[in-house]
DNA sequence: ATGGTAGCACGGCTA
Protein backbone atom coordinates (compact mmCIF):
# COMPACT_ATOMS: atom_id res chain seq x y z
CA UNK A 1 0.00 0.00 0.00
CA UNK A 2 1.37 3.88 -0.52
CA UNK A 3 0.57 6.03 2.13
CA UNK A 4 1.75 9.76 1.82
CA UNK A 5 1.95 12.73 3.43
CA UNK A 6 1.18 16.21 2.28
CA UNK A 7 0.50 19.74 3.86
CA UNK A 8 -1.48 21.50 1.54
CA UNK A 9 -2.14 25.14 3.16
CA UNK A 10 -5.47 25.27 3.13
CA UNK A 11 -8.19 22.98 1.91
CA UNK A 12 -10.15 26.05 0.24
CA UNK A 13 -7.38 27.57 -1.86
CA UNK A 14 -5.96 23.86 -2.72
CA UNK A 15 -8.40 21.93 -4.47
CA UNK A 16 -7.19 21.57 -7.76
CA UNK A 17 -3.65 20.60 -6.82
CA UNK A 18 -4.99 18.40 -4.27
CA UNK A 19 -7.45 16.83 -6.96
CA UNK A 20 -4.38 16.38 -9.52
CA UNK A 21 -2.29 14.89 -6.94
CA UNK A 22 -4.81 12.50 -5.88
CA UNK A 23 -5.44 10.93 -9.39
CA UNK A 24 -1.71 11.58 -10.42
CA UNK A 25 0.25 9.49 -7.14
CA UNK A 26 -3.39 6.93 -6.51
CA UNK A 27 -2.07 7.34 -2.72
CA UNK A 28 -4.25 4.25 -0.81
CA UNK A 29 -3.97 6.67 1.88
CA UNK A 30 -2.62 10.49 2.46
CA UNK A 31 -2.14 12.49 5.67
CA UNK A 32 -3.03 16.05 5.18
CA UNK A 33 -1.68 18.84 6.98
CA UNK A 34 -2.76 22.66 7.70
CA UNK A 35 -6.30 21.98 6.21
CA UNK A 36 -7.18 25.55 7.71
CA UNK A 37 -10.56 25.01 8.09
CA UNK A 38 -13.07 23.36 10.28
CA UNK A 39 -14.49 19.42 10.24
CA UNK A 40 -18.24 21.36 9.12
CA UNK A 41 -16.52 23.43 6.30
CA UNK A 42 -14.06 20.70 4.87
CA UNK A 43 -14.83 20.40 0.90
CA UNK A 44 -15.90 16.44 1.57
CA UNK A 45 -17.03 15.87 -2.21
CA UNK A 46 -13.67 16.65 -3.12
CA UNK A 47 -11.88 13.23 -1.41
CA UNK A 48 -14.92 10.72 -1.42
CA UNK A 49 -16.29 11.43 -5.10
CA UNK A 50 -13.04 10.29 -5.72
CA UNK A 51 -13.43 7.08 -3.51
CA UNK A 52 -11.72 7.71 -0.65
CA UNK A 53 -13.02 7.67 2.84
CA UNK A 54 -12.20 10.95 4.97
CA UNK A 55 -11.61 11.57 8.73
CA UNK A 56 -10.80 15.44 9.34
CA UNK A 57 -9.67 16.90 12.95
CA UNK A 58 -10.09 20.53 11.68
CA UNK A 59 -9.93 24.21 13.05
CA UNK A 60 -10.40 27.54 12.35
CA UNK A 61 -8.29 29.47 10.11
CA UNK A 62 -4.91 27.77 10.97
CA UNK A 63 -3.68 24.05 11.64
CA UNK A 64 -6.19 21.17 11.19
CA UNK A 65 -5.14 17.65 10.10
CA UNK A 66 -6.91 14.84 7.73
CA UNK A 67 -6.27 11.43 6.48
CA UNK A 68 -7.63 10.26 3.18
CA UNK A 69 -7.75 6.54 2.55
CA UNK A 70 -9.40 3.85 0.04
CA UNK A 71 -9.69 1.16 2.67
CA UNK A 72 -11.90 2.23 5.86
CA UNK A 73 -10.58 4.02 8.67
CA UNK A 74 -10.93 2.28 12.20
CA UNK A 75 -10.10 3.33 15.46
CA UNK A 76 -10.33 6.78 14.63
CA UNK A 77 -8.64 9.14 17.84
CA UNK A 78 -8.73 13.42 17.29
CA UNK A 79 -6.03 15.58 19.32
CA UNK A 80 -2.60 14.75 20.84
CA UNK A 81 -3.16 13.88 24.61
CA UNK A 82 -1.59 14.92 27.45
CA UNK A 83 -2.45 18.67 27.74
CA UNK A 84 -6.57 19.25 28.04
CA UNK A 85 -6.01 23.28 27.70
CA UNK A 86 -4.31 22.20 23.90
CA UNK A 87 -7.07 23.82 21.36
CA UNK A 88 -4.62 23.39 18.57
CA UNK A 89 -6.09 20.71 15.94
CA UNK A 90 -2.76 18.86 14.87
CA UNK A 91 -2.43 15.41 15.46
CA UNK A 92 -4.97 12.13 14.30
CA UNK A 93 -4.44 7.97 14.41
CA UNK A 94 -6.32 5.89 12.56
CA UNK A 95 -5.75 2.23 11.50
CA UNK A 96 -6.30 0.42 8.23
CA UNK A 97 -6.36 -3.36 7.21
CA UNK A 98 -5.28 -5.38 4.82
CA UNK A 99 -5.18 -9.30 4.03
CA UNK A 100 -1.97 -9.18 4.96
CA UNK A 101 -2.28 -6.92 8.58
CA UNK A 102 -2.88 -4.01 9.83
CA UNK A 103 -1.53 -0.52 9.96
CA UNK A 104 -2.04 2.34 12.39
CA UNK A 105 -1.10 5.57 11.17
CA UNK A 106 -0.70 8.80 12.80
CA UNK A 107 -0.91 12.10 10.91
CA UNK A 108 0.83 15.19 12.55
CA UNK A 109 1.20 18.61 12.55
CA UNK A 110 4.44 19.98 14.52
CA UNK A 111 4.54 23.48 16.11
CA UNK A 112 6.16 25.75 13.95
CA UNK A 113 8.10 26.98 17.33
CA UNK A 114 9.04 30.89 16.00
CA UNK A 115 9.71 33.04 16.87
CA UNK A 116 12.32 31.52 19.36
CA UNK A 117 11.97 33.18 22.72
CA UNK A 118 14.73 31.98 25.33
CA UNK A 119 15.36 33.67 28.83
CA UNK A 120 19.08 34.24 30.05
CA UNK A 121 19.42 30.86 30.72
CA UNK A 122 18.86 29.93 27.60
CA UNK A 123 15.56 28.28 28.87
CA UNK A 124 12.15 28.76 26.62
CA UNK A 125 10.15 31.36 28.04
CA UNK A 126 7.23 29.84 29.25
CA UNK A 127 3.64 30.66 27.22
CA UNK A 128 5.98 31.42 24.33
CA UNK A 129 5.94 29.64 20.91
CA UNK A 130 8.82 28.11 20.97
CA UNK A 131 7.96 26.50 24.74
CA UNK A 132 5.01 25.17 23.16
CA UNK A 133 6.63 23.70 20.25
CA UNK A 134 9.12 21.46 22.79
CA UNK A 135 6.67 20.37 25.14
CA UNK A 136 4.20 19.54 22.11
CA UNK A 137 7.22 17.31 21.18
CA UNK A 138 7.43 15.59 24.80
CA UNK A 139 3.37 14.71 24.78
CA UNK A 140 4.07 13.48 21.68
CA UNK A 141 7.32 11.18 22.75
CA UNK A 142 4.66 9.99 25.45
CA UNK A 143 2.23 8.95 22.95
CA UNK A 144 4.70 7.43 20.82
CA UNK A 145 5.81 5.25 23.43
CA UNK A 146 2.27 4.17 24.05
CA UNK A 147 1.75 3.31 20.00
CA UNK A 148 4.91 1.25 20.02
CA UNK A 149 3.94 -0.75 23.34
CA UNK A 150 0.84 -1.78 20.39
CA UNK A 151 4.18 -4.31 19.01
CA UNK A 152 2.28 -3.46 15.47
CA UNK A 153 2.94 -1.65 12.10
CA UNK A 154 2.90 2.01 13.06
CA UNK A 155 3.71 5.58 9.98
CA UNK A 156 3.83 8.01 11.76
CA UNK A 157 3.92 10.95 9.54
CA UNK A 158 3.41 14.71 8.66
CA UNK A 159 4.95 18.24 9.29
CA UNK A 160 7.93 17.62 11.27
CA UNK A 161 8.89 21.37 11.21
CA UNK A 162 12.16 19.96 12.03
CA UNK A 163 15.39 20.08 9.54
CA UNK A 164 17.38 16.76 11.06
CA UNK A 165 20.66 17.62 9.15
CA UNK A 166 23.14 20.35 7.55
CA UNK A 167 21.97 18.35 4.02
CA UNK A 168 18.57 18.68 4.86
CA UNK A 169 18.50 22.21 3.64
CA UNK A 170 20.20 24.34 0.86
CA UNK A 171 21.84 27.40 3.18
CA UNK A 172 21.80 25.50 6.50
CA UNK A 173 23.74 28.60 8.09
CA UNK A 174 20.47 30.26 7.39
CA UNK A 175 18.95 28.53 9.75
CA UNK A 176 20.96 27.60 12.48
CA UNK A 177 19.22 29.80 14.75
CA UNK A 178 15.49 28.96 13.55
CA UNK A 179 13.27 27.18 15.39
CA UNK A 180 13.18 24.16 12.48
CA UNK A 181 17.08 23.63 12.97
CA UNK A 182 18.44 24.86 16.55
CA UNK A 183 20.13 22.21 18.36
CA UNK A 184 17.41 21.87 21.26
CA UNK A 185 15.02 20.95 17.71
CA UNK A 186 16.79 18.85 16.66
CA UNK A 187 17.75 16.81 20.16
CA UNK A 188 14.31 16.52 20.25
CA UNK A 189 13.33 15.00 17.16
CA UNK A 190 16.65 12.25 17.92
CA UNK A 191 14.83 11.34 21.23
CA UNK A 192 11.68 10.74 19.26
CA UNK A 193 13.54 8.74 16.19
CA UNK A 194 16.23 6.72 18.96
CA UNK A 195 12.60 5.18 20.44
CA UNK A 196 12.85 3.32 17.72
CA UNK A 197 11.64 4.56 14.39
CA UNK A 198 13.27 4.44 11.16
CA UNK A 199 13.03 7.26 9.06
CA UNK A 200 11.67 6.60 5.90
CA UNK A 201 13.44 8.56 3.22
CA UNK A 202 16.85 8.29 4.43
CA UNK A 203 17.16 4.16 4.14
CA UNK A 204 16.64 4.77 -0.10
CA UNK A 205 18.07 8.68 -0.39
CA UNK A 206 21.31 10.03 0.71
CA UNK A 207 22.93 13.41 0.44
CA UNK A 208 21.91 16.69 -0.14
CA UNK A 209 19.21 18.12 -1.96
CA UNK A 210 16.51 17.19 -1.51
CA UNK A 211 13.43 18.97 -0.11
CA UNK A 212 9.60 19.11 1.01
CA UNK A 213 9.45 22.87 1.30
CA UNK A 214 10.49 25.84 -0.35
CA UNK A 215 9.24 29.53 0.36
CA UNK A 216 6.84 31.32 -2.20
CA UNK A 217 9.26 34.56 -2.17
CA UNK A 218 12.21 35.18 -4.09
CA UNK A 219 12.13 32.24 -6.44
CA UNK A 220 12.96 29.41 -3.72
CA UNK A 221 11.64 26.58 -5.85
CA UNK A 222 13.25 27.98 -8.75
CA UNK A 223 16.70 28.22 -7.17
CA UNK A 224 15.86 24.74 -4.77
CA UNK A 225 16.85 26.64 -2.17
CA UNK A 226 13.96 24.56 0.17
CA UNK A 227 14.05 22.15 3.51
CA UNK A 228 12.98 18.50 4.08
CA UNK A 229 10.91 18.87 6.89
CA UNK A 230 8.05 16.31 5.79
CA UNK A 231 8.62 12.70 7.09
CA UNK A 232 7.79 9.35 7.30
CA UNK A 233 8.68 7.12 10.40
CA UNK A 234 7.91 3.68 10.55
CA UNK A 235 8.32 1.56 13.74
CA UNK A 236 10.41 -1.60 13.35
CA UNK A 237 7.35 -3.43 11.77
CA UNK A 238 6.49 -1.12 9.75
CA UNK A 239 10.10 -0.42 8.77
CA UNK A 240 10.30 -4.35 7.64
CA UNK A 241 7.83 -3.69 5.27
CA UNK A 242 8.94 -0.77 3.67
CA UNK A 243 10.15 -1.12 -0.21
CA UNK A 244 10.65 2.88 -1.40
CA UNK A 245 9.81 6.25 -0.59
CA UNK A 246 10.08 9.51 -2.52
CA UNK A 247 9.25 12.93 -2.66
CA UNK A 248 6.91 14.17 -5.24
CA UNK A 249 8.92 17.33 -5.74
CA UNK A 250 7.18 17.65 -9.08
CA UNK A 251 4.11 18.72 -7.20
CA UNK A 252 5.26 22.51 -6.53
CA UNK A 253 5.95 23.65 -9.98
CA UNK A 254 2.02 22.87 -10.90
CA UNK A 255 -0.42 25.51 -11.27
CA UNK A 256 -1.42 27.02 -7.30
CA UNK A 257 0.92 24.79 -5.61
CA UNK A 258 0.97 24.31 -1.81
CA UNK A 259 4.52 25.00 -0.30
CA UNK A 260 5.02 21.81 0.76
CA UNK A 261 5.18 18.72 -1.45
CA UNK A 262 3.96 15.51 -1.00
CA UNK A 263 6.49 12.21 0.22
CA UNK A 264 5.11 8.86 -0.23
CA UNK A 265 6.25 5.29 0.97
CA UNK A 266 5.18 1.95 -0.41
CA UNK A 267 4.57 -0.65 2.57
CA UNK A 268 4.10 -4.20 1.87
CA UNK A 269 0.88 -4.52 3.35
C1' DA B 1 16.69 46.66 8.34
C1' DT B 2 13.18 45.76 5.19
C1' DG B 3 10.35 43.35 2.16
C1' DG B 4 9.54 39.83 -0.52
C1' DT B 5 4.43 35.62 -0.91
C1' DA B 6 0.40 33.04 0.48
C1' DG B 7 -4.05 31.45 3.14
C1' DC B 8 -7.96 32.47 5.81
C1' DA B 9 -11.21 35.76 5.98
C1' DC B 10 -11.79 40.50 5.98
C1' DG B 11 -7.92 42.34 10.39
C1' DG B 12 -4.09 40.37 11.66
C1' DC B 13 -1.93 36.26 12.53
C1' DT B 14 0.70 32.36 10.89
C1' DA B 15 4.13 30.53 8.18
Amino acid sequence: MKIASFNINGIKARGPALARWLDDAQPDLAVLQEIKSTDETFPRALIEDRGYNLETHGQKGFNGVAIVSKLPLEDVTRGLPGDESDAQARWIEATVSTGAGALRVVGLYLPNGNPVELQADGSPVAGGKYAYKLDWMARMEARLRELLALEMPLAVMGDYNIIPQDEDAARPDAWRDDALFRLQSRKAYRRILHLGFTEAFRTRTNGPGHYTFWDYQAGAFERNDGIRIDHILLNAYAADLLRECRIDSDVRAGEKPSDHVPIWAEIAL
